[in-house]
RNA sequence: GGGCCCGUGGUCUAGCUGGUUAUGACGUCGCCUUGACAUGGCGGAGGUCAUGCGUUCGAAUCGCGUCGGGCCCA
């Protein structure tokens, strides 16, 4: 009768199902009724490949996203793509041979859109390939015109509302790649450099300065000491020359001078690094910019002007160890700012850049509004939004970008912001559509572009229907993402979310662990530890792929990637697909007495569906499959099959339609509470058993069928027997001389005897055999909360009686203990008895469970 | 240097709002060809829960310190 192969193929099953689904399924309803439950899905920056990282991150995604679906909620899984950014056009150049400015700008962001989508296919196929019920009516890529559109609209708000502004302000700058980057975008490596001591003159005599950065000299505007540094009090409020340059600098008392560094004299440029900008705002310093945009010397450095930074640090040190200015060179471990894409020195230099006003206390608030899971991750934001020490640079001197929607005025240049009806625009292709104050119209276009994270912190607001629905959808309710973008991504999008909405972008943050490589470290190609998921779809498939997502650690934890985890997923498709092609043929939903088995079964699949609700809940998605398997495996194939097999079997009746039930919806159950693991198997099963697809089913709900003391017996039952036998050496059907079962809950024997295959009675009440009190367990949770510092000496106490003794005083209600003459009544359930049952002569063998004994004979 | 996280049988991992036999997976050993499944069944071995001190009647779980690892930052 049953067609199905013995042997669960994957891959034909999950190709079929991927081409057949009905992708509208999962698509967002504006107007519905049902509560709504939006996922601020991140965008991936469509380059490379779609990777086990990603695999794992969209995994928790669309176990959510299913589950919430199938409780009732208007679940929109939208996919956006974050285009922009550095490393395309770096491809684009590398693919065509050109470089950027070989090109018009047009021609050139044409080469790096074609190349995006191409990235951008290559990820749909492996999502498809996953299984994700992703929302594709809800897909956005941030290149096209309908979306930075948004974008460009965010920035003439905030601009109009002064949280945009425009300003020479120091910057983070990559000499290589010639552009501003933001603090966020800056990485730091420990390297050795020299701590150079060098002489300047003072009005009276010499002071001794420590510098890493000689090439700087020309750039200095002062130099600093402790105020309480004893040694050079005289200098305070002096001037020094700086060598070589011979111009006067003041000396400044600052208690941010490490006294014990160097000589105690320290130099400040504009800038060397972020201190030097501290002290040069604090003390209003000059600015003497001796660095241009590619890392060259400008005319103020001299006879240094037009060489590189490193060129200038080799020969300004040779100069001054000559003219004896250096005396002294030590080593010194330092960590320096370097470009996070080329791993390049990065250099502060002030620049005319756009940036948004950073409302620390405000982004911290907004925080608190949502919930992180798991909670600690908050923390990481806050200990970043503490450590802003200037306002976000989102000056970019890129091409593939979003304009920024600026012109300059050539008669006053004073900046003429687009308005928001002329947008989208390129500034470099339109002119404003309206004069600049000064009357005239002659502009120069912005040609910076915007930071990519102008583009994706508005992520949650444009797939909330923003800035054109009347009715926002915010805020949404779930933002996914790594622990990795918490100061980027995260930050950005409360802040912006903030700013243009005064909302907060999400009820809930998700935040997951990273990939790692079967060894423990971050997945990487260099480290030869890298999978690709499709590795994983052609060996065991995308359903085990997603297992592993879900039970290879609880969400938040790094998760390595283990192929033994892949492996146990199989099997445990496996195991399914065998109960299921077992139970096909012999099944139905019907409508009959359930017996003591069936009730149990019942009962213990109720307990099943409020645990995974409740795991689902939180997010525990690990809790929530481990759950699944252990009733899968243990309680449904091993112990409750066995039990019915002879119903199942035999003669056709109420009995055996109860099993058939029974099973039914075990089966049909199980294919739901799977289907957002495991997509593809529950929907052939479910499919399979009721023509129906499983993704627009509800979720399970428990039925309210109690525990069934008298069912969960017979199955202690079984096993014992089964247990039993194994020990015996005996084969599991071999039939037995006979078995008593003495319990005081009445058991039916038909499924006991049929499990065994040998005759069962069945009786009330002990068996007249020699029930032997042997041990007593005192109860802790009982003993420890009521008698407090005593608790020791009544489990000593407890421990010296005679078990024979307490089992008698458990029977009267209450257990008397003498605590050196002190005589304490404690509750009967303070201690249990272990009883040893001794057959009395007969030729039985004697088995204890905890409601009946068993006796079988030999 | 700071913040956060982690350290559990051979490997990975759960538990961590304190309650005494510590979860699961993989591996390992022994037995079992039972009519869904040998990708199975039964059973076993294997852990001072990194370490020290403390709080407590009681600590894997709470606090402090130490050692080791990771992430983020300076």
């Amino acid at each position: 009768m049953s067609e199905l192969s013995k042997e669960y193929n994957f891959k034909q099953v999950e190709e079929k199902w991927e081409l057949n689904w009905d992708s509208s399924i999962y698509y967002f309803d504006w107007e519905s009724k049902k509560p709504q439950y939006i996922i601020d899905t991140p965008p991936p920056y469509p380059t490379g490949n779609f990777h086990i990282g990603n695999a794992l991150n969209w995994c928790y995604i669309d176990f959510a996203a299913r589950y919430k679906r199938m409780r009732g909620y208007n679940v929109m899984f939208p996919q956006g793509w974050d285009c922009h950014g550095l490393p395309t056009e770096v491809k684009v150049e590398q693919l065509n041979h050109i470089t950027k400015n070989q090109v018009p700008r047009e021609e050139f962001r044409r080469l790096c859109e074609k190349l995006t989508e191409k990235a951008i296919d290559r990820f749909h196929k492996s999502m498809g390939r996953l299984g994700l019920s992703i929302d594709w009516s809800n897909e956005y890529a941030t290149m096209k015109p309908e979306y930075y559109v948004k974008t460009q609209t965010s920035f003439v708000r905030m601009y109009q509302k002064g949280q945009i502004y425009r300003e020479d302000h120091p910057v983070n700058w990559c000499p290589r790649c010639g552009t501003a980057i933001a603090l966020a975008e800056v990485e730091y490596d420990s390297r050795t450099s020299t701590l150079n001591y060098m002489h300047f003159c003072a009005e009276d005599g010499e002071i001794e300065i420590a510098t890493s950065r000689p090439e700087l000299l020309p750039a200095c505007v002062a130099v600093a000491v402790h105020p309480e540094d004893q040694r050079y009090q005289k200098y305070i409020g002096k001037a020094v020359q700086v060598p070589i340059f011979n111009y006067s600098v003041p000396v400044l008392a600052d208690r941010a001078v490490d006294s014990s560094f160097g000589s105690g004299f320290v130099m400040i440029c504009t800038f060397g690094d972020k201190q030097d900008v501290r002290w040069w705002m604090e003390h209003h310093l000059p600015l003497r910019q001796a660095i241009d945009r590619g890392g060259r010397m400008m005319p103020i450095a001299g006879p240094y002007s037009g060489l590189t930074v490193e060129e200038t640090k080799e020969k300004i040190t040779r100069d001054l160890t000559e003219q004896g200015i250096i005396f002294k060179q030590e080593p010194l471990e330092q960590n320096v700012g370097l470009c996070w894409r080329c791993k390049t020195p990065i250099e502060i230099l002030s620049e005319q850049q756009w940036f948004v006003r950073i409302d620390a206390p405000e982004i911290k608030k907004m925080a608190e509004e949502i919930e992180w899971i798991p909670p600690h991750m908050r923390v990481r934001l806050e200990n970043w939004a503490d450590s802003m020490e200037w306002d976000w640079c989102i000056s970019r001197q890129r091409i593939f970008a979003t304009p920024i929607p600026a012109w300059y005025c050539q008669n006053c240049h004073e900046a003429l912001v687009a308005e928001e009806s002329w947008l989208p625009l390129d500034p470099n292709l339109t002119q404003p559509k309206k004069k600049c104050k000064c009357g005239s119209s002659e502009f120069i276009p912005e040609q910076d572009v915007l930071d990519t994270w102008m583009d994706s912190s508005i992520s949650a607001l444009a797939v909330a229907g923003w800035p054109d629905r009347t009715d926002l959808r915010m805020p949404t309710q779930l933002r996914p993402q790594g622990h990795d973008i918490i100061r980027t991504w995260a930050f950005y999008t409360i802040l912006r979310t903030g700013a243009l909405e005064g909302i907060r972008p999400w009820d809930t943050i998700l935040i997951n662990g990273m990939a790692l490589g079967e060894d423990g470290h971050k997945m990487s190609k260099s480290l030869n530890n890298f999978i690709r998921p499709e590795e994983v779809f052609e060996s065991n498939g995308a359903d085990a792929l997603r297992q592993w997502a879900a039970i290879g650690g609880s969400p938040g934890n790094d998760i390595p990637f283990q192929w033994k985890e892949i492996t146990a997923a199989s099997r445990f498709q496996q195991k399914l697909w065998s109960i299921f092609r077992f139970s096909l043929p012999l099944i139905a939903p019907a409508d009959a007495a359930a017996g003591q088995v069936d009730r149990w079964l019942s009962a213990e699949l109720d307990q099943l569906i409020t645990k995974t609700t409740e795991a689902m809940d939180r997010f525990q998605f690990d809790e929530a499959l481990k759950a699944i398997r252990a009733f899968a495996w243990d309680v449904l194939a091993d112990n409750y099959i066995e039990l019915v097999k002879a119903r199942l079997y035999g003669q056709d009746g109420a009995e055996k339609r109860a099993a058939q039930d029974t099973l039914f919806t075990a089966l049909e159950t199980l294919a739901r509470l799977m289907a957002p693991f495991t997509p593809f198997l529950s929907e052939e099963i479910y499919h399979t058993l009721t023509g129906q697809s499983v993704h627009v089913q509800t979720w399970p709900v428990a039925r309210g069928q109690p525990m069934d003391r008298a069912g969960l017996a017979i199955k202690e039952v079984a096993s014992t027997l089964r247990r039993y036998k194994a020990e015996k050496g005996m084969a599991l059907n071999s039939p037995l001389p006979g078995i008593v079962v003495y319990s005081d809950l009445d058991l039916e024997t038909t499924d006991l005897a049929g499990v065994a295959n040998s005759p069962v009675e069945s009786r009330t009440g002990k068996p007249s055999l020699e029930m032997k009190p042997i041990a007593v367990k005192p109860q802790m949770k009982i003993i420890g909360p009521r008698f407090r510092d005593r608790s020791q000496r009544i489990i000593m106490a407890l421990m010296g009686m005679d078990p024979a003794d307490i089992a008698r005083q458990k029977e009267s209600g209450s257990i008397a203990v003498d605590l050196d003459g002190e005589i304490l009544e404690l509750p009967p359930e303070a201690a249990e008895v272990e009883i040893q049952t001794l057959s009395a002569g007969e030729a039985v063998d004697i088995l204890k469970t905890k409601e009946a004994t068993v006796l079988v004979r030999r």
